[in-house]
DNA sequence: TGAGTATATGTCATTTTTGACATATTGCCC
DNA sequence: GGGCAATATGTCAAAAATGACATATACTCA
């Protein structure tokens, strides 16, 4: 087999761990954490407008009301694909997305 | 213990299923899907634009060459969240990032 | 006070996603 | 042709997220 040669290769540049790097990583965690907590205000205000209980929003989207809640109350668990599909669910409009999803960020524009 | 009520009101409305419900969550999911599809495009242009490999971007994201190329190729296991930090650490701009967010999407203006 | 409705919190078994690895493929230079 | 770097594909154990449920809290109305 190969794979000494093959571990040689991948073994080129990893793990190496450096402060910059865990301070990049922790800096795009935050950014990160932001927009999901954009996006669970975005929710709040979507469903709250069109007048949607979080059961109704539940329902809809095939989850639960806790999850709901979870989702709108930032719960780390939470994944962005759970809150878009909230909000598609909620029938946010393309604005509402782009607004949440625009705003807060501090990265170079 | 009090469940009996509790069921009653939890068993009001579950598991209707019925075909406009079952038709919007596709449609939401094919939006969701667009989205990612949209956002892998925008990945794949902000890493090579940043003269990055695979491997590169890897490193900074803390994850593997290969999970990047699935990220990249669309694969239906790669989440919102994963592309997003794999955006955040390929430096991707808040421009990179809102175009590719707003584009594609054909929801209620 | 109590009943009703909406939302929040905590837990957990099941499902889904992840990084890692092996390996295949592509493109490029000699 | 071979060698080499970059990317693609397939698999899997371990980690993380999910829906469901129980229950708690908050608020309104009578």
């Amino acid at each position: 087999m190969n794979s000494a040669k093959l571990k040689k290769l991948q073994a080129a540049g990893w793990k190496v761990g450096s402060a910059k790097d865990f301070l990049n990583l922790t800096n795009e965690e935050a950014l990160l954490v932001e927009l999901k907590l954009s996006l669970a205000d975005a929710l709040k205000r979507a469903r709250t407008k069109r007048h949607l209980s979080q059961v109704e929003l539940a329902q809809r989207m095939g989850s639960s009301q806790s999850r709901v809640a979870k989702i709108e109350a930032g719960d780390p668990t939470v994944t962005l694909d759970l809150i878009v599909r909230a909000l598609l669910a909620a029938g946010a409009t393309r604005g509402e997305l782009q607004k949440a999803f625009a705003s807060k960020e501090k990265m170079a524009a």
